[in-house]
DNA sequence: AGATGTCAACGAAGCCCTTCGTAGATGCAG
DNA sequence: CTGCATCTACGAAGGGCTTCGTTGACATCT
């Protein structure tokens, strides 16, 4: 029904919605000066404008046209993108083993103590699961 | 320091990829036929070739042409790769936290009890070298 | 030698992503 | 009202990915 499969989002795309993810519902102009701030000489605005057309004709993100200058919003949460992107990428390349794809992000780079317990605690969860 | 950062590669390229990992080095055909085993109604021959005439100008794979039908290995270990690319997917949509990526990944799909044990044994190692 | 089959090479087409220039609409200050 | 700023919309260009048809080289079989 309305859930329709929303396709991968580019890199760009991304980028775009990890703007709306952090700051809410958010006109172009925003979401470009959130860009530019943390990436001078990025792109441009009318780059950020048409990029954002195309997400809504792909149903990345919704727009709010009752005002001037457009409201948009991310379509779908962040969690649900991570869980799309994740699963993905275990098909694509970890033979569709989370658990291999878990190791290898934990080996590539240092981890907070506690991200770690939060991890473990997890683990405890779905080990008392298993059968 | 011949360690020249690899491009990331495509869906296409990653299949190929997989195809000469689990074979080991493999000529055009060899990984067209076991590409279109899986996929009946895949891709042609020939696009396969220019796949991966195009990876060996990227230096994703090395060409041994001694023979008439030339031979492919793939030039990063598939660890390599799988490194790759988890850390750009932390970078570009986990905020930088794998650890986020790696309870993403377990939350998303059933995981083997063994492979549950194995990456307990993994935290025990990394919170052992916390400090 | 001639016919048949296999192979790499090349180029073109189609599509998508990204970028940007420009035009047209709208709001605002004077 | 006029001029300026802001915004959306549109279209085109450039590059990358994927697909495939064709060509010429090479091998094999008869």
């Amino acid at each position: 029904m309305s859930e329709t499969k929303l396709p991968r989002p580019t890199d760009g795309e991304l980028a775009i919605l990890r703007v709306l993810w952090a700051r809410g519902d958010s006109t172009v102009r925003e979401v470009h000066e959130a860009l530019t701030r943390n990436e001078p000489e990025g792109t441009g605005y009318t780059t950020v404008l048409k990029l954002m057309q195309i997400m809504t004709e792909k149903g990345l993100v919704e727009r709010d046209e009752t005002q001037r200058a457009h409201v948009y919003r991310a379509q779908a949460t962040e969690q649900r993108t991570q869980r799309q992107l994740v699963t993905d990428l275990v098909d694509r390349a970890f033979g569709g083993s989370p658990a291999r794809l878990a190791m290898q992000a934990l080996s590539s780079k240092k981890t907070r103590p506690e991200e770690l317990a939060e991890l473990r605690r997890l683990l405890d969860t779905l080990e008392g699961d298993e059968e």
